[in-house]
DNA sequence: TAATTATAAACTGACCGTTGGTCTGTAAAA
DNA sequence: TTTTACAGACCAACGGTCAGTTTATAATTA
């Protein structure tokens, strides 16, 4: 009665369910079993495609990553967009990958990030890793309109500052609080970057 | 044989092992076990002191936070520091207690970062948490050389940054990479501090 | 006051449930 | 027949529990 499946397919099946359960109840509190579980499945399968749980995590967030890359290529790519309209677009899709955009109109999604250390620090270093080069990419092709001594390692560091204090699992701010740490992080790009005060001031709105 | 100590000194001896244990091994590698057998003890007594290992991670970091505390405002009562001068002095020391710097004299201590996640994280956010609204007080006692709309949460930024960027643990960063890393970091206080570029310049050179 | 007993505090170690991971084997596909 | 995809019993290790033992302290008695 077991049908066996495309390896593609079914190591996708597990990625899918495996990131879906890791959002959901954390990386540390989700079983392997529990992963199985959701297409029935036992547990030679998992070590069949995968040599450990942590390899699972590892593919899951280089997949996230990739897509996060991806998209700010296409940004860094659009020509509608204003340099500063791209670092910020950049900025704030941090963290949300198109396909949790798509989910979180449906549900509400929370990254548990308290029970995903592990998976939270990994993603955000290879955030680190990958995103930084490009973002830099768009402060050295406008050198009229940003003066940045060092493009990429001050680019890290609002990804840095960004990820963790925008963090939904981690600190739980009231509205105004977030506001104000929108605010206030907005004005250290803005001074850092050199621009002009209020360069981003009107796309601030979404966080109203 | 078996000796009974006072409460408070087994349970300190417990949380010195345990701290050792978690920066050399990281938390999530070290055993109960491990922990019991530095003092020889059986497993009941963990348990007697602690409902959990999380508890004992949870206490560690606290004595951590508050050393950062007390030593911040020190920092800030001292009278031959200019406010300048206590800002990078508090936002440079962070992650290493007095007793970690002695400690890391003597041999090279790794803080294991990549095998800490939780560990990092809690105290990340315990720092951000404690830390900096006694730093957004020095901003806010000297608002003539300091011109920000927010100083708490600007600070929080920074140790945001800060503390993930130049974790020795998890980015391996060459000397040139960490220098640049250094100066990008402080350029971006000055500007969004709004203090003159060089302000900090000449303490940057410890990072030689 | 000294010896005895009662009570609580500090500690032991066998035990349990769960989990990540292994291994031998089997059914389906080639 | 060989290879690929999968099953599921099994294992070691770990966090945590618990019934019981030893040590210190207070209360009682002689």
């Amino acid at each position: 009665m077991r049908r066996h499946k495309e390896p593609e397919v079914r190591k996708s099946e597990l990625l899918d369910a495996a990131q879906k359960l890791f959002i959901e109840k954390g990386y540390a509190k989700t079983t392997v079993t529990d992963i199985l579980n959701v297409h029935g499945l036992s547990k030679g399968v998992f070590y069949y495609y995968f040599k450990s749980k942590e390899e699972v995590m590892d593919a899951i967030i280089q997949r996230m990553v990739d897509d996060a890359v991806d998209n700010a290529k296409k940004i860094v790519a659009n020509p509608d967009m204003t340099p500063p309209q791209k670092i910020y677009a950049i900025l704030m899709g941090q963290g949300q990958t198109e396909e949790m955009i798509k989910d979180r109109e449906d549900m509400a999604h929370e990254f548990h990030t308290a029970d995903n250390a592990e998976m939270h620090q990994k993603s955000l270093v290879q955030s680190i890793k990958y995103l930084a080069p490009v973002m830099a990419e768009i402060l050295q092709q406008d050198t009229d309109t940003f003066s940045t001594d060092f493009p990429q390692e001050t680019v890290a560091l609002f990804l840095a500052a960004g990820q963790f204090i925008f963090d939904e699992g981690l600190f739980q701010w009231s509205e105004e609080e977030n506001t104000r740490y929108a605010i206030a992080f907005i004005q250290m790009i803005e001074k850092t970057l050199g621009v002009p005060s209020g360069y981003f001031s009107d796309l601030t709105k979404k966080f109203a």
